[in-house]
DNA sequence: CGCCACATTGATCCTCTTCAAAGCGTGTGG
DNA sequence: CCACACGCTTTGAAGAGGATCAATGTGGCG
């Protein structure tokens, strides 16, 4: 597992602040607190930044780069259960996880920053940090939630659909942190992976693709993602997107 | 909606003490408040529990029947996210979540008891409470355990398997309260629920479950099921148990 | 140039769905 | 006590969605 801790760290928690920002609401303390995250590191495509069944080690906020939560069985089959894109954290919650419960793997080069002093904040009975735990419980909200749309996905939808559904979840994920417009998105994911996200095969995925390319509904190539028609994908894959800012309001109010 | 309040409440939370006893450390304190809690309801099945979107209501514990967290597609596709036992709580959590993720319903008729209590221990600073708080953090990783096994199954599993894996998971959840042997426990499930939470179709599900009669691994009538070879089940799905307990130790320690 | 990872295509197979009907058990009303 | 209805299970036949196998195409890169 070869850690690369990089001098001047030239990627900031700025994304993570911007995340936190969009879900919750986050006083000067608190962005002052990420701000001054500063152990970056960095690792390479197919690395493990967590290990099922480990005990979970320090919590991580994923500065660039895709990864994936997954799991394998005996004869090889992988599922991932969910992405993590730029902005969002890992093991770092009210509830520290003590046993990995998936496996976390670098689908791109990636960086993350350690963020042992947002732990910290978040155990301490200090109540400077309220609005802090509020933006951690509705980021661990929304995180739930995509793990119930994946569910349904899976269980309930066809690959048409899921594809589509799965690709508005990621681009309200990466609108989320400014890395998307409403309708184009980087989208570094080999086939495998989307196969593997959605329970298809590699071949279906691409054959579902292209009928979607077909149907003038969506460009994807060479890691640009381009939802040519929004509206109407959300209504193939019947996809209402989670309101998390909404949940915000309401909590400890 | 019809609550009924039992006036001499027979349905104690014991069970919610066994459960929690079994998966982490309960000191006297967290016991005598779950003693304490006397607000026990009733619902007929089929009655909605929690309706999603709506903001949640009180947090509860379910004593005894079955619930199911559900969603719905437009055209009447139901997937069922996760299955709710004896002992089992509903919103009951440091993060308690502002706006329903899934409807919950009551698969059988049943008896829950209001937990309000329990949430404000759990939300105040009182020391006193760190044994309750640490039980339920593990109650909720579980609870996200079952969603992973949930979408591992969906996704990679095919319909044999995954019948078998959920027949096991379920036991392995009876078995936390005292409610299941290795081998033989209630299940009052109709084989429409056991379909609508593998993503099979009605008409498969009875096939596979014939086949498991002929192969002699399953019997599963009237509402009881036996396991007839409980380690060739979980060798055909992978069947891995969840290990609560060792969590609880390393926590906060 | 040649290698490698990834995308694409065609053909065939099979798991699972759908549709339709018939059995079965239980509770209810006549 | 029988008739009937209703919910659930079971069975058969046909069809579709997606998997698998195998090969070819394509682009980046040492």
């Amino acid at each position: 597992m070869s850690l690369v801790r990089s001098r001047p760290p030239i990627a900031r928690a700025d994304i993570v602040i911007r995340r936190l920002k969009a879900i919750a609401h986050l006083g000067d303390d608190a962005e002052a607190l990420f701000a001054s995250l500063s152990d970056v590191h960095s690792l390479p495509a197919g690395a493990e930044l967590v290990t099922e069944r480990d005990t979970m080690e320090r919590p991580r906020y994923l500065l660039s780069g895709w990864a994936a939560k997954v799991r394998w069985l005996p004869d090889g089959r992988r599922q991932i259960f969910n992405f993590m894109v730029p902005g969002e954290g890992l093991g770092v919650c009210m509830r520290p996880n003590p046993l990995a419960l998936s496996t976390v793997v670098a689908l791109t080069p990636l960086q993350y920053v350690d963020a042992g002093p947002v732990q910290r904040a978040l155990l301490s009975d200090d109540d400077r940090w309220n609005d802090l735990r509020e933006a951690i419980h509705v980021a661990s909200s929304l995180g739930e939630a995509y793990l119930l749309s994946q569910i349904m996905r899976l269980g309930r939808q066809t690959a048409y659909e899921r594809l589509c559904h799965l690709l508005l979840e990621i681009r309200d994920r990466l609108l989320l942190v400014g890395m998307a417009s409403e309708t184009h998105f980087a989208m570094p994911m080999t086939q495998e992976t989307l196969a593997d996200a959605t329970g298809l095969s590699i071949v279906h995925v691409n054959r579902i693709l292209q009928q979607l390319r077909r149907e003038r509904l969506l460009e994807l190539q060479a890691g640009k993602a381009h939802l040519r028609d929004p509206a109407a994908l959300a209504a193939i894959a019947d996809y209402k997107a989670p309101q998390p800012s909404e949940a915000a309001h309401r909590f400890r109010h």
